[in-house]
DNA sequence: TATAATCATTTAAACGTTTAAGTGAAACGT
DNA sequence: ACGTTTCACTTAAACGTTTAAATGATTATA
């Protein structure tokens, strides 16, 4: 293997003819230097290409300028791209603050905060990004339990207090619905999730509230949970549609863009069309959504804003500073 | 901040009471040490909960078990699934050696190298994983230059001599082609992509290299070339199904998921049905194709292995092992 | 002019490991 | 019984930085 004969600080001195500490001081701009001898450091270590080793500096600092991030594997039909575009943008904000993302991976079946520890005490990451939690999450207890820095995108228990970003579903759901109502729906279906998932519920209740606010109470056969995968959504909207007409939803508020798929496919099954006789409303803004025949009516996540937010957060918690 | 009060092989080398080197040894199993004080040393690193830093043996190995892989960003019209996959597996491999994936991002308007450059010489990474790469590719021919390991999913100049690990996208191409004639079709169009397009260029031979090995020699307002964006190959659809009757494709296969959306959308637009008066086929197998009304017929990417092989490719050169 | 302050630089310790070399005791061979 | 080998462990150097403390030279202050 060609290994790089890796150009060290020592080499810089030598060829400065000063010490080490010098070259040191000129790179950190931490201590007097007189203008002629920075300059010669410079000039040496520009000829040797010389970058401070980020292990060494790492070990004497005791950190890794590294952020921790699992990647959780869906299988494909609970596909969900929000995720990646999350991961992206969290690499970007990363990587503008002179910190990098370590992405890891939990096998299927196994547990998750072995890996985590792991992590923290080798001291490989200065905190993490966890996303996807429930209400008592393994990983966000252990996570405070320890102390160790992190910030959540999306939320837990109520009473547990940690940093966390999240999207208003409640309000998103709720502008949606309120678009709805004012097309003059008054029978609007909602193709809901888990009852477990934390997004789920708050998106949830976004729908119930206001739809009480309009003066609606909503027949309980107009909310259906679903797996959140395609087929169960399809399902889910047939068994909307197959109401008798005075309680057939005319609109179909979907949590997602994956069960807003499902519910267009169900409703063409159907000899309907959706958006002229049933209308549809998703929730992501997947990339897939402005293809569809017809386009997607979705709400749009600050993904880009979240990750920035969550990154600036965590960062905050490593220096230490409060927020 | 909570800095975790991270214990080292000196804690439990006290109170083990043995020497550093002892705790050592008996983590790496490299030396005859008695049962009596490997069972100290041990009981002593679970009382502490002791984990080697990975720091201080990067910088005595002088490696970061890290593998750089930049992320492109991808305006959203362009969305390429395909990527983000390959990444999701490329991490899972790595994971499973020991490895972490160290993802970096290019602001969009900046020169790649510098980063790269970046990571290699400041140690933080023991590898690179490159994709999609062009002829004359500035990074491959950069990091061939520096000897510094790497694998490139995909393929840049036949000359070079490098590892790389690519879909065989022509051979896809032909299975394709080949079932769009075993089902009668004669006249087939090709949305392309851009000429540049390293895997857009073996695919293209690939469906010309069928047709003609069938006798047909290919009409070249079939073949129209795009940008890689729906619109874009919706456009190009529109203009292969407005040549005259005689000339006009029965079939049309898409490079990629994306473009074969464009053009159902496209055959949707003119009044047919995508799948019974013109039939399309694409590549890449998205999650999103199944879910289309009809679902897209579309090659699948053995992504995952691709990914696996890929990380073993790197280890070994890593290792300074040949291939 | 002696003394204090400032400046430019060096020395040396520290971060937490691994590992070659060293050490003393016990076991072995003759 | 004496030298040699093996065993179980320790000492110390090294990896490449940063930085507090020390040092010597120059400049400012009284």
């Amino acid at each position: 293997m060609a290994r790089i004969p890796s150009v060290t600080i020592k080499d810089v001195a030598r060829r400065a003819s000063v010490s080490i500490a010098t070259v040191s001081y000129v790179f950190n701009e931490s201590a007097s230097i007189s203008e002629a001898t920075r300059a010669r450091v410079l000039a040496a270590a520009k000829e040797l290409d010389y970058r401070p080793s980020a292990i060494a500096r790492g070990l004497r600092a005791q950190e890794s300028r590294f952020i921790g991030y699992s990647w959780h594997r869906l299988p494909p039909d609970r596909w969900n791209p929000i995720m990646e575009r999350f991961l992206y943008n969290v690499a970007e904000a990363a990587d503008a603050q002179g910190y990098h993302i370590l992405t890891f991976t939990s096998p299927p079946d196994s547990e998750p905060w072995p890996l985590y520890e792991e992590l923290m005490l080798t001291g490989q990451v200065d905190g993490f990004i966890v996303s996807d939690t429930n209400r008592d999450d393994e990983r966000v207890r252990h996570l405070l339990d320890s102390g160790f820095p992190f910030v959540d995108f999306g939320r837990a228990n109520e009473e547990w207090d940690f940093a966390y970003v999240d999207v208003d579903g409640a309000e998103g759901v709720r502008q949606a619905v309120e678009h709805l109502l004012a097309l003059g729906h008054r029978r609007i279906g909602l193709i809901a999730w888990s009852e477990v998932s934390l997004p789920g519920y708050y998106r949830h209740q976004g729908y119930v509230a206001t739809l009480q606010a309009a003066g609606i109470s909503p027949d309980p056969a107009w909310i259906i949970h679903t797996e959140h995968t395609e087929p169960s959504s399809r399902q889910a909207a047939h068994a909307l549609l197959n109401l008798p007409p005075d309680r057939r939803p005319t609109a179909i508020m979907a949590l997602s863009d994956l069960t807003a798929i499902g519910a267009m496919n169900a409703i063409y099954e159907t000899g309907l069309q959706p958006g002229r006789d049933v209308a549809v409303i998703g929730f992501d803004d997947v990339p897939a959504a402005q293809y569809l025949r017809p386009p997607l009516t979705t709400l749009h996540q600050p993904i880009a804003e979240v990750g920035e937010r969550v990154v600036n957060m965590l960062l905050q918690l490593i220096r230490g500073e409060e927020l």
